[in-house]
DNA sequence: AAATGGGGCAACCGCAGCCAT
DNA sequence: TATGGCTGCGGTTGCCCCATT
């Protein structure tokens, strides 16, 4: 089947949106509502394809979406969501409400993916011949840990500095939205 | 103080599925 | 049944910021 592109591409303004822009689409969609997304960036009044509004509103502007600083008890249900699930985003954001499929793809993507892996390493360490060369192993693999103390250790560390970077008093890029309200 | 590399995140791209005709 | 339009989804890219050198 031949399809069209989701917009025709001439003129159609592309990357990061500004404050105005979202402003526009924030009024538009409060009042009508968003009942064509195609259409909708003519009657909006915006240079934008219909599914990159569609994107931006439901990853950003949506009322009641939650920003950063995941939970422990979030991060558990979207590892333990994953691991049955795969990468169902949309699935697994439909369990974590105020979050978006976006978001926890590039949290996990950044953070968890990670984590995880660490956390496999070291409990394959741990049960692998009780740390026969534990110390080299770890210190090869975690640069910037001198110290070369239980690897269990290190690994708990790491992981508590990979939560405190979700702190968004740590991670304080503006958010459009509140530049937007300014 | 400047250069550089890495991490985090917003946004884009292309495909799949659903629905109307 | 075939075709075409629209939306939703997941993978990927690229920009920006910050830490390190």
């Amino acid at each position: 089947m031949v399809r069209t592109p989701c917009c025709d591409k001439s003129g159609m303004k592309k990357g990061t949106w500004t404050p105005e822009e979202d402003r526009k689409l924030i009024a538009y969609v409060t009042k009508y509502g968003c009942w064509n997304w195609r259409q909708l960036p003519k009657f909006a009044g915006l240079s934008r394809c219909g599914k990159s509004c569609r994107l931006r509103w439901l990853n950003y502007l949506r009322p009641n979406i939650k920003r950063g600083n995941y939970s422990k008890e979030e991060e558990e249900t979207i590892i333990k969501l994953h691991e049955s699930l795969g990468n169902r985003w949309s699935t697994i954001a439909s369990q974590l409400p105020g979050r978006t499929d976006n978001e926890i793809k590039n949290h996990w993507h950044t953070n968890l993916k990670k984590r995880l892996k660490q956390n496999s390493i070291a409990q394959e360490e741990n049960s692998s011949s009780n740390n026969v060369f534990p110390r080299e192993k770890s210190q090869k693999r975690l640069k910037g840990a001198n110290n070369s103390h239980l690897h269990q250790e290190t690994v708990e560390i790491i992981d508590s500095s990979m939560l405190s970077h979700n702190n968004p008093q740590v991670n304080s890029r503006p958010s459009p939205q509140i530049l937007q309200l300014q």
